[in-house]
DNA sequence: GAAGTGGATATACC
DNA sequence: ACTGGTATATCCACTTC
């Protein structure tokens, strides 16, 4: 039998002591195809240098004997061989030790503390990641495969028949074959439960919608009485038969992927829940078993064959740190990059819901599962690059964190350098790190406060990449002393040097920064909001790649390694601060990799042949690129303050385009008074070069505030609740909020966003957190409060830099002066 | 009792 | 615990004069 075939989703079992690996994918029929496929299984001994040929010899003969066992199974050294590796760049001589099954690595690592062997590698990957890195059949290539169909056998206890698929396969042979097109069959779903049952399963489910190609079902036994199907809604007799009928769709549909939206933390173990209760299976998985729960940080739903994505988590770790949204709420999310928002619906309780509205809520819960479609749609070209770059399974990948992002990486592309794979640290090692505290950072130049004319911002490309791979820096290149022709730096933890000979590492992410320079072009050739998206997720990959070096949990984890990397990052952007304030320029800010000056009298060519001078002189890969040129901006002083304050700036381009940074405009703890104020007062002080309607414009505001007049959905401060309400040392106004929501039975839990506003006091010295009340509660306003803690905050070191006091003006102490107060 | 200081906390920048 | 360090700012508890 042979057929073509791309894998997507990757398991394992076991079969009489074996390991086998099954992979789902489709050939280019759109058949889907289940291999069963097993690989030999081993680790490394790294031996100690200069043993005798004979010595080893007797060792071999001694590992061979090794027999390990276990409550289910002997695991026995099936062979052992020698071979010339690299370990972190250094030659060694190692035996390659072949034993019967992974799981039983670990122990026979154990037994191998032997006087001759200095260290044992290779025995913690993982059987998915082994496998991969040993027969290389790599997620979402494509394939030419060949083995014995094993759809109707009995062999490997009957797995061909028992699983759901067009064709299975037991591998053979495989070889890569060019690039095809794939387009993965999706089916969004979204659950709706008895309202005020925020406990997972604590209340029936009443509804599920799917949303697939031309496919969209609203499932329910709830609402209309005579229940007959209408539309999209198709209705069944309790729960049980809804949970039911959803896996009996999605075995129909048989999709690559079932994406939901925060379905780990709620719908998949809610299905779970329910099905318990209902005394049913929720046999959802391809091979008819169900989906295993992980615990942990968060719950993990993994089912197996049909790919189960929680679109929250991949959104959270490739594009979170760029996004506009304050929440990562679908609504949010959709309304950043889709453009639309979520349908609305006041819940009620089930009894209490008549037909009309059963109606808008079956929409709105249909609509749900269309924004989560049309979601994962734009976000795929993303994973799968993420998918091939890295080489571990979409389902895998969509809910890594970045550090597993570039370990996978660099495990999967090692055989390149003949290396072998760095251990995990054990528990000792990690708490070890985590107790040596943070190296010295990047550098911040303070700003002269100002509002300035004509402004150039220069800014290193992938900064921190392009120095571990210009300077070839990484844990196996450091050098135990300086040498006469390697890379020095100086750092707070002593003096480093790295050889030049090019190191794994280094090399390795050559490519991550490839994809990152490939994106941003993209983005620059074709703006728009998911190229854009793109390529900050590279930029994110791109930029964790030293975060993971300092990383404690990381297996090529090295202080020297990252004390030397900020080093240069230090040096790289203070020499050139330097070499443009030699060149005449006035340098206003500098930011970690980023330089701001003005222009003076240059022209935009006579500073973009400065900037290739600048280059010329930059080693290896580093590059100095013009961020862009501005018109006006401006900078402030930190509050009660003459210094200036750093990460806080406004700038206008030429196209009249405004960046804000770190101002209250751009945080979402403050109200949305102080914020539009803000930002109003930055927009027209940097559009018209003086302050003067920006004034003005605040006069009326205060006037506003001061007479009662601001609605109070402005004045709402949001803060997000981080931590379990019990872990709280300090008692801050939103930890109250919090304990009344929680008094109120309104769900909180950490991540969510509490919302309240600022009330008059009886007395006079009230304490902010005696006053907060609920955006539901009545009260009126502190107009003191706002003014003199939000307002006043958000523009007086703005108008500062004018040398205009605005407490004066919102105490209404220079009236004649300043108008009519 | 005002003023200053420092811890806890949240959020942003790069 | 799940990439890092740098920085601003609030609120509150506490100390100091």
């Amino acid at each position: 039998m042979k057929t073509d075939f791309i894998p997507i989703d990757y398991d394992y079992f076991d079969f009489q002591n074996r390991n086998y690996i099954k992979i789902t994918g489709r050939n280019s029929q759109g058949k889907r195809v289940f291999l069963i496929d097993t690989c030999p299984i081993y680790l490394w001994a790294i031996l100690k240098p200069n043993l005798s040929s004979q010595k080893i010899k007797k060792l071999i003969e001694k590992i061979s004997r090794i027999k390990v066992k276990t409550r289910e199974r002997t695991s026995k050294v099936e062979k052992v061989e020698i071979h010339d590796k690299n370990f972190l760049d250094k030659p060694v001589k190692t035996l390659k030790i072949f034993v019967t099954n992974y799981k039983d690595l670990p122990e026979i690592a154990s037994s191998l503390g032997l006087e001759e062997i200095e260290k044992r590698r290779g025995y913690d990957l993982g059987f998915i990641t082994h496998y991969i890195i040993e027969k290389k059949l790599d997620p979402l290539n494509w394939y030419e495969i060949e083995g014995e169909e094993i759809s109707n056998s009995d062999d490997y206890g009957g797995i061909g028949k028992a699983v759901e698929a067009d064709i299975c396969i037991m591998l053979d042979k495989h070889k890569k074959v060019q690039e095809k097109k794939f387009t993965p069959k999706t089916l969004a779903f979204d659950i709706e439960t008895e309202s005020g049952a925020f406990q997972i399963g604590s209340g029936e489910i009443l509804m599920i919608s799917l949303v697939s190609d031309n496919f969209k079902k609203v499932i329910t036994w709830k609402g209309n009485e005579n229940k007959k199907d209408y539309r999209y809604v198709e209705y069944v007799k309790d729960e049980a038969e809804l949970i039911e009928k959803f896996i009996e769709y999605t075995k129909k549909i048989s999709p690559d992927f079932i994406v939901g939206y925060y379905s780990d933390g709620f719908d998949m173990p809610y299905i779970k829940a329910r099905a318990q209760k209902n005394k049913i299976k929720f046999d959802i998985n391809l091979d008819g078993s169900q989906p295993i729960f992980s615990r942990g940080i968060s719950t993990t739903a993994k089912t197996k064959g049909i790919s189960h994505i929680d679109l929250l988590r991949f959104i959270r770790t490739a594009y979170a740190q760029y996004m506009q949204s304050e929440t990562l709420s679908l609504d949010d999310v959709a309304s950043e990059f889709l453009g639309e928002n979520k349908k609305e619906f006041e819940f009620k309780h089930s009894s209490k819901i008549n037909s009309e509205e059963w109606d808008k809520y079956f929409e709105y819960n249909l609509h749900d599962s269309v924004l989560v479609f049309k979601l994962f749609e734009k976000f795929w070209p993303d994973l799968l690059t993420f998918s091939l770059t890295i080489k571990e399974p979409p389902s895998e990948l969509s809910r890594a964190g970045l550090s597993k992002f570039v370990e996978g990486y660099i495990l999967h592309n090692l055989e390149k350098y003949n290396e072998i794979p760095e251990r995990r640290p054990k528990h000792e090692e990690l708490g070890k790190r985590r107790q040596e505290g943070p190296v010295e950072g990047a550098f911040v130049l303070e700003p002269k406060p100002g509002l300035y004319e004509k402004i150039a911002m220069f800014d290193f490309t992938s900064m921190h990449t392009s120095i571990i791979i210009s300077m070839n820096i990484s844990k196996s290149t450091l050098l135990e002393k300086k040498e006469k022709n390697s890379n020095t730096i100086k750092t707070k933890l002593g003096e480093f040097s790295f050889t030049k000979k090019q190191g794994f590492i280094p090399a390795l992410l050559n490519e991550i920064f490839l994809y990152r320079k490939k994106a941003k072009a993209e983005y620059k050739k074709n703006p728009n909001i998911f190229t854009k998206a793109r390529s900050n997720a590279f930029k994110v990959l791109s930029a964790s790649v030293h975060g993971y070096i300092a990383f404690f949990g990381a297996r090529y984890y090295s202080k020297e390694a990252s004390s030397s990397i900020l080093g240069y990052v230090r040096k790289f952007n203070q020499d050139t601060i330097k070499n443009i304030e030699k060149e005449g320029y006035e340098v206003v800010y500098g930011d970690t990799d980023s330089i701001a000056f003005i222009m003076g009298n240059k022209t935009e060519t006579e500073i973009k042949d400065f900037l290739k001078r600048l280059n010329s002189k930059l080693p290896g890969i580093m590059e100095l690129e013009l961020e862009d040129f501005y018109k006006r901006g401006i900078w402030v002083t930190t509050r009660g303050g003459t210094t200036g304050a750093k990460k806080k700036y406004a700038l206008l381009d030429k196209k009249g385009n405004l960046k804000i940074r770190g101002f209250e405009t751009v945080r979402r703890d403050w109200c949305t008074l102080a914020r539009n104020l803000q930002n109003r007062i930055i927009t027209l002080i940097l559009e018209d070069g003086n302050e003067k309607r920006a004034l003005e414009y605040l006069k009326t505001v205060i006037k506003k505030a001061k007479a009662h007049e601001i609605s109070k959905e402005e004045l709402i401060i949001k803060t997000q609740l981080k931590k379990p309400l019990s872990e709280y040392k300090a008692t801050t106004p939103h930890v109250i909020v919090a304990k009344k929501m929680k008094e109120a039975k309104m769900p909180i839990s950490p991540g969510t966003i509490i919302s309240y506003f600022v009330c008059e006091a009886k007395e006079k010295k009230a304490l902010v957190r005696d006053r907060v009340k609920l955006p539901g509660e009545k009260g009126q306003y502190d107009a003191e409060y706002y003014l003199n803690h939000q307002i006043l905050p958000a523009v007086e070191n703005i108008f500062q830099v004018f040398k205009i006091n605005i407490s004066e003006i919102i105490e209404g102490k220079r009236q004649t002066s300043l108008g009519d107060f």
